[in-house]
RNA sequence: GGGCUCGUAGCUCAGUUGGUUAGAGCGCACCCCUGAUAAGGGUGAGGUCGGAAGUUCGACUCUUCCCGGGCCCA
C-alpha cells in the first residue's frame, strides 16, 4: 500500500534526468573524444576562432626522441596544457608546437648497438639515416603518447630539430655569433680512445677496474723557492744546505707527467715538510699535514728515520712557488709553467695533498689551467704516441707502455719516493675495450666573457642582467640560474660524433679555417635546402657555390671539411629563433616551462645563444616543476622497483584522472607519485564529475533565455549559491593567472564538496523535486544550477578536458554557442553581484546550520529521528541571531537545514538548538512533516503545497 | 663537498607583516537516507607544524646547527 503509493507520486516528481552518466567509463570513453577532436581538428578551429587574438606563445621545450614517456614527461606536458588551454579560454591565441630533440649521442649509441658489426661497413650518412629513422619513431610514438593525455597542439607539424629549416636556423644564429666574434678554436682534454682514434662521450665509457702504478715524486725547489719555504718556517737553514728541497706530489698516470705544467694544493688545507733520507741523500719534502702517516707508510720510512716541522702552513700561502719539472729542462709551452696553484678540488683521500696538474690531460687540470693561464699541453698524437715535444726516450712511444719506463727514469733521477701498485676504477673504450686517455684536441667554444663589438659587454654579464629581467616562477629559480651563469666556463659546442649538425667549418690544407658569417650563412642556405646530409655529401664548393667571395688566402678547390658536430644544447637552445621567430611569433616568448633541471639545461643555453644573437632573452617568464619521488619522496629508479609507469597510468584510470592528478599537487616541489596516489586521485574526480551530472540532471528543460530569473528576484539560498559561484570564479581565475593549478583544483573540488554536493544541491532537492515545474521557486534554482554548471565546466576545461567537453556537450543550452568547450571563453565575475559584501551575513547562518545539524545528529544516535526531515526544531535565539534568521527568512532556514519545521524563540543568552521529533504527519509525495497534511480532502496524504502541485499538474 | 630547494594530520593542500585552543577537503570510524543510488547526507577521531638550541612577553612563522629528501654540479 505504501509502497504503491510510492510510486505513484515518484511519478509526479521532476526528478533530474540527463544523458551525462554517472560511471566516467575515461578508459573506454577517452580515445572516442580524442578521435572526435581529430576528426573535428580541432587544433586548427581553435587557431581559426583565435585568430586576431593577442598572442600568448608557450614555446615548448623539445624532449628528447627516445623511449617512451614517462611521469616527468606527463607532468610537463599537463602544464604545459593547462596553461594552453586556459590561456585560449582567457580569450589569447595560444599555439602550441610539439618539439623534439633529435641529434644527439644516446640515439646514435643506440643505433650503433643496434647495427652492431654492420656498422663497419656503412658509412656517416648511412648510420645518420639509421639515426634519423629511429628518432623519427620516438617522434611519432611520443607524439600518440602526448595526445593520448588529452594535449592538444599542432602534432602533424612538429618542429625537430633535424629538420633542414630546423637546421639552417641554428647555423644563422651561430652565424651571428662567429660574426660578433664570440666563437673560438682552442685545445680542450677529452676522453680519447686510442684503439678507435676517436673522442669518446661520457656514455660510451665503461668502468673497469685495472692496476696502475701509483707514484710519489719529488719536484725540487728552485733556490727562491727554497728560500721562500725557510721564511715560512717549513724548511732550516741547516737542511737547506745538504738537503734536496722539494714539492711531493703522487699519481697513478706516469705518462702524464710530461706535460705537466704545475702542481696544486688545496688553499684551506695544511702543509708541513718531512724530512728523511734515502740511498745516502738528504731530502725535505712538502706534503700535506694529513697524509703525513700515509706517506710516510708508502716510503717504508722507519720511526725515527725522519722529521716533520712543527710549523704548519696553509696551501694558500705556497701559491705561487717554482718548482723544476722533474724530467725535463724547458718549459715547451709558449706559457708559464712549473708553479704551485691553488685548487678546491684537492683532497686528503689519497697522495699527498699536492697535486701533479697537466692541462693538457685532465678535466680538472684543465679548469686550473685556465684560470692560471697555463698551455694546454698535451704531446699525445692521434694514435697515442708521443709527439716531438717531450724528451728523446719518451718520443713517439705509445703512452700506455712508458709508465715503467717514467718510472725507473725517476728512480735513476733520485726523484722517485715511492711506488706501489694500486686497483682503481678507469675508463675503457666501449668498442676497443682499451683502457682511455684523456687528451686535450682542438674544439670549438662559444666565449662567456668576450666582449661584443657593438655593447662592450660579454655574455656572462648580460646574462646576469637579464635574469633579473625574466619572471621566475618560482622566483628562486633566479638564484639558481644567476649562480650558474656566474661560474660557468665556456660553452664547448663541438661534439666528435656523426649525428648531429656538422660545424660548419672549412679548412685549408695549411690549417687556415674559413668560418666567418657569410661562410656560415651560404652553409645555412645549402643545408636549410638540402638537410645536414649534404655536409658530408657535397663538395665545398657545392656547398658554398661557386659565387662566394672567399677571403684572402683561400681556394674552394682546396677547402676540406671539418667533421665535428654542434653540442645538441646548442641546437635545442636556437628553438627560439627556429621556431618561435620563424613562425613569426614575438620574440622573447611568453613563457619557458620545464623541469628545474633545465636551469642548467635549455633555460640557461637558450639564453645565451639568443643574447649573443638579438642581445635579448628569449623568455619573457620562465615556470618550473619538480621531479616525480616515490610515495617516501625519494627518486624513482627501474632498478630500485618504484618506477611508475605512466602507459600503464593511462590505461588504467584515463588521462583525465592523470591531469586531475597533476592539478591537484605542487608541482613547485618535488611530486610524490605512485599508484595508489594516482588512484586517489579518482575519488575526486567522481565527486566533481558527480556534482556536474546532478547540475545537468536537473537543469533539464530550463531554457536560459526564456526561464532564467534576475538576481534581484532569486531566492535567499540562490543569492548565496551565486556569490559563492562569483567568488569562486574570482578565486580560480587568479589561480590560473598564476599558475597555481593545485589551487585551482582545490577551490573547484572544495566548491563541488561543500558548497555543492553538501550544501546546495541537497537543500535543492525538495524545491526542484516537489514545487511546481515551472514555477519561481524551481526556475530561481535552476537558473542558477545553470550558472554554475556553465562555469564549472569552463573553469573544469583546461584541466578535466575530456570530461568537461562531455558535460559541455549534455548540455541542452550553452552559454556560447560553440562546439567544444575549449572554444569558449572563461566565465567572468559578475561585478553586479557583491559576493564580498555579503560573506558575514552568510557566515553567521551558516554556523547556526552547523548546530542544528549537530543537534539533529543526536536525535539520530538515540533513533528518535532518522533523516533530518522527521525533525521540528525550537531556535532559543540571541536576538542577533534570531534577527539574522529572520533576515533569511524562517522557512528558508528550515529548508537549509532540511527540517520539517523551525520555530524562533528570541531574548536567549545564548542561541540553543531544541529539537524533537516533529508531531505533524508525513507528506507521502515531498516526506516533509508539515501541518498541512492532510488540509487538501481530495489528497488526505499530501501537504497543502504538493497537492496544489499534484493537482494543477 | 658546493649551489639552489623541500620537510604542517594517513593523503593532497591552507596557514597573510611572528599574536588567542594550527585549518580545509579527501580517507578513516560510527550513524542516516534509498526520489543524484556502483550515488547522497551527518557526526567524530586524527598533528609535540622533521629535530635541537637561540632571539622574543609570545615562533609553524625569525636565526643557527643537525637529520632526511630532491635537482644541478664537483
Amino acid at each position: 500500500m505504501a509502497d504503491e503509493n510510492k510510486t505513484n507520486y515518484r511519478d509526479t516528481l521532476n526528478l533530474p534526468q540527463t544523458s551525462f552518466a554517472m560511471k566516467a567509463n575515461l578508459v573506454q570513453r577517452e580515445p572516442q573524444m580524442r578521435k572526435r577532436w581529430a576528426q573535428e581538428n580541432i587544433y586548427t578551429q581553435i587557431r581559426e576562432a583565435r585568430l586576431g587574438a593577442p598572442l600568448y606563445i608557450l614555446h615548448d621545450g623539445p624532449p628528447y626522441a627516445n623511449g617512451d614517456i614517462h611521469m616527468g614527461h606527463v607532468i610537463n606536458k599537463v602544464l604545459k596544457d593547462f596553461v594552453v588551454k586556459y590561456k585560449t579560454m582567457a580569450g589569447f591565441d595560444a599555439p602550441y608546437i610539439p618539439g623534439w630533440d633529435c641529434h644527439g649521442l644516446p640515439i646514435e649509441a643506440k643505433v650503433m648497438t643496434e647495427l652492431g658489426e654492420k656498422v663497419r661497413q656503412m658509412s656517416k650518412t648511412d648510420v645518420r639515416r639509421d639515426c634519423m629513422k629511429y628518432a623519427g619513431k620516438y617522434v611519432r610514438l611520443q607524439g600518440r603518447q602526448f595526445q593520448d593525455l588529452g594535449v592538444f597542439g599542432d602534432f602533424e607539424n612538429p618542429y625537430l630539430t633535424f629538420k633542414p629549416q630546423y637546421e639552417a636556423g641554428i647555423l644563422e644564429v651561430f652565424a651571428t655569433l662567429v660574426e660578433k666574434g664570440l666563437v673560438y678554436r682552442q685545445l680542450k682534454p677529452i676522453h680519447w680512445s686510442v684503439g678507435c682514434e676517436t673522442a669518446l662521450a661520457e656514455a660510451e665509457l665503461e668502468y673497469k677496474d685495472i692496476a696502475s702504478p701509483s707514484i710519489f715524486v719529488n719536484f725540487s725547489a728552485t733556490e727562491e723557492t727554497t728560500a721562500r719555504l725557510i721564511e715560512l718556517g717549513l724548511v732550516t737553514n741547516e737542511q737547506a744546505k745538504d738537503a734536496e728541497v722539494a714539492l711531493m706530489i703522487w699519481t697513478t698516470t706516469p705518462w702524464t707527467l710530461a706535460a705537466n705544467l704545475a702542481v696544486a694544493v688545496h688553499p684551506h688545507l695544511e702543509y708541513v715538510s718531512l724530512s728523511y733520507e734515502k740511498d745516502g741523500h738528504k731530502h725535505v719534502s712538502i706534503v700535506a699535514a694529513d697524509r703525513i702517516e700515509a706517506v710516510v707508510a708508502a716510503g717504508t720510512l722507519a720511526e725515527g728515520q725522519y722529521g716533520i716541522s712543527e710549523k704548519k702552513v696553509k696551501g694558500s700561502e705556497l701559491e705561487g712557488l717554482r718548482y723544476r719539472h722533474p724530467f725535463i729542462e724547458t718549459n715547451p709551452t709558449d706559457k708559464d709553467a712549473y708553479m704551485v696553484i691553488l685548487a678546491e678540488y684537492v683532497t686528503t683521500e689519497d697522495g699527498t695533498g699536492l697535486v701533479h696538474t697537466a692541462p693538457g690531460h685532465g678535466q680538472e687540470d684543465y679548469v686550473s689551467g685556465q684560470r692560471y693561464n697555463l698551455a694546454i699541453y698535451s704531446p699525445v698524437k692521434d694514435d697515442g704516441c708521443y709527439d716531438e715535444t717531450v724528451p728523446d726516450w719518451l718520443r713517439g712511444k705509445n703512452v700506455l707502455t712508458v709508465d715503467k719506463l717514467v718510472n725507473e727514469r725517476l728512480a735513476q733521477l733520485g726523484r722517485l719516493f715511492a711506488q706501489r701498485e694500486i686497483v682503481h676504477s678507469y675508463p675503457h673504450c666501449w668498442r676497443s675495450k682499451g683502457p682511455v686517455i684523456f687528451r686535450a684536441t682542438e674544439q670549438w667554444f662559444v666565449g662567456v666573457d668576450k666582449e661584443l663589438p657593438e655593447t662592450g659587454r660579454n655574455l656572462r654579464a648580460m646574462a646576469m642582467d637579464a635574469v633579473e629581467q625574466v619572471r621566475w616562477i618560482p622566483a628562486w629559480g633566479q638564484k639558481r640560474i644567476a649562480g650558474m651563469l656566474e661560474s660557468r666556463p665556456d660553452w664547448c659546442i663541438s661534439r666528435q660524433r656523426s649525428w648531429g649538425l656538422p660545424i660548419p667549418v672549412f679548412v685549408m690544407p695549411d690549417g687556415q679555417t674559413l668560418l666567418t658569417k657569410e661562410s656560415v650563412m651560404a652553409v645555412a642556405a645549402h643545408i636549410g635546402e638540402r638537410g645536414s646530409n649534404s655536409w658530408f655529401t657535397d663538395s665545398p664548393r657545392e656547398i658554398l657555390g661557386n659565387d662566394f667571395a672567399l677571403p684572402e688566402g683561400f681556394d674552394l678547390d682546396q677547402l676540406r671539411k671539418e667533421e665535428n658536430i654542434f653540442d645538441v644544447w646548442f641546437e635545442s637552445g636556437c628553438s627560439w629563433y627556429s621556431v618561435a621567430a620563424a613562425a613569426g611569433w614575438p620574440v622573447p616568448v611568453d613563457l619557458y616551462l620545464e623541469g628545474s633541471d633545465q636551469h642548467r639545461g635549455w633555460f640557461q643555453l637558450s639564453l645565451l645563444p639568443a643574447l649573443g644573437a638579438t642581445g635579448k632573452p628569449p623568455f619573457k617568464s620562465v615556470l618550473t616543476h619538480g621531479f616525480t619521488v616515490d610515495e617516501k619522496g625519494m627518486k624513482q629508479s627501474k632498478s630500485l622497483g618504484n618506477y611508475v609507469n605512466a602507459q600503464d597510468e593511462v590505461a588504467k584510470y584515463g588521462a583525465d584522472i592523470l591531469r586531475l592528478w597533476v592539478a591537484s599537487v605542487n608541482y613547485q616541489e618535488d611530486v610524490r607519485c605512485n599508484d595508489e596516489l594516482i588512484g586517489r586521485t579518482q575519488d575526486a574526480y567522481r565527486k566533481i564529475r558527480n556534482t556536474l551530472r546532478y547540475l545537468l540532471g536537473n537543469i533539464d528543460g530550463f531554457e536560459p533565455a526564456l526561464d532564467a530569473i534576475e538576481y534581484d528576484r532569486m531566492f535567499e539560498i540562490d543569492k548565496w549559491a551565486m556569490c559563492q559561484l562569483h567568488k569562486l570564479i574570482a578565486d580560480v581565475t587568479e589561480s590560473y593567472e598564476n599558475f597555481v593549478f593545485h589551487r585551482a583544483f582545490s577551490l573547484l573540488y572544495n566548491f563541488c564538496t561543500v558548497e555543492m554536493s553538501s550544501i546546495y544541491m541537497d537543500v535543492l532537492k525538495d524545491r526542484m523535486y516537489c514545487d511546481a515545474y515551472d514555477g519561481l521557486s524551481r526556475r530561481s534554482g535552476q537558473t542558477v544550477m545553470y550558472e554554475i554548471l556553465s562555469a564549472l565546466v569552463r573553469m573544469l576545461a583546461p584541466i578535466l578536458a575530456h570530461t568537461a567537453e562531455e558535460a559541455w556537450e549534455a548540455m541542452p543550452f550553452k552559454p556560447q554557442d560553440c562546439a567544444s568547450v575549449h572554444l569558449a571563453n572563461m566565465p567572468k565575475v559578475d561585478p553586479a553581484i557583491d559576493y564580498a559584501g555579503q560573506q558575514a551575513k552568510w557566515q553567521k547562518i551558516m554556523t547556526l546550520r552547523d548546530e542544528v545539524l549537530r543537534a539533529l545528529e543526536g536525535l539520530r544516535q538515540d533513533k528518535t529521528i532518522a533523516s533530518n526531515q522527521e525533525a521540528a526544531v525550537t531556535m532559543r535565539c540571541t536576538d542577533e541571531d534570531a534577527a539574522a534568521i529572520e533576515a533569511f527568512g524562517v522557512e528558508a532556514f528550515a529548508a537549509l537545514c532540511i527540517v520539517s519545521e523551525v520555530t524562533l524563540e528570541r531574548g536567549a543568552e545564548t542561541t540553543a538548538v531544541a529539537a524533537a521529533r516533529s508531531p505533524h504527519a508525513k507528506c507521502q509525495r515531498c516526506w516533509n512533516y508539515w501541518p498541512s497534511v492532510g488540509a487538501d480532502a481530495a489528497r488526505p496524504d499530501l501537504c497543502q503545497r504538493c497537492a496544489t502541485v499534484v493537482a494543477s499538474a
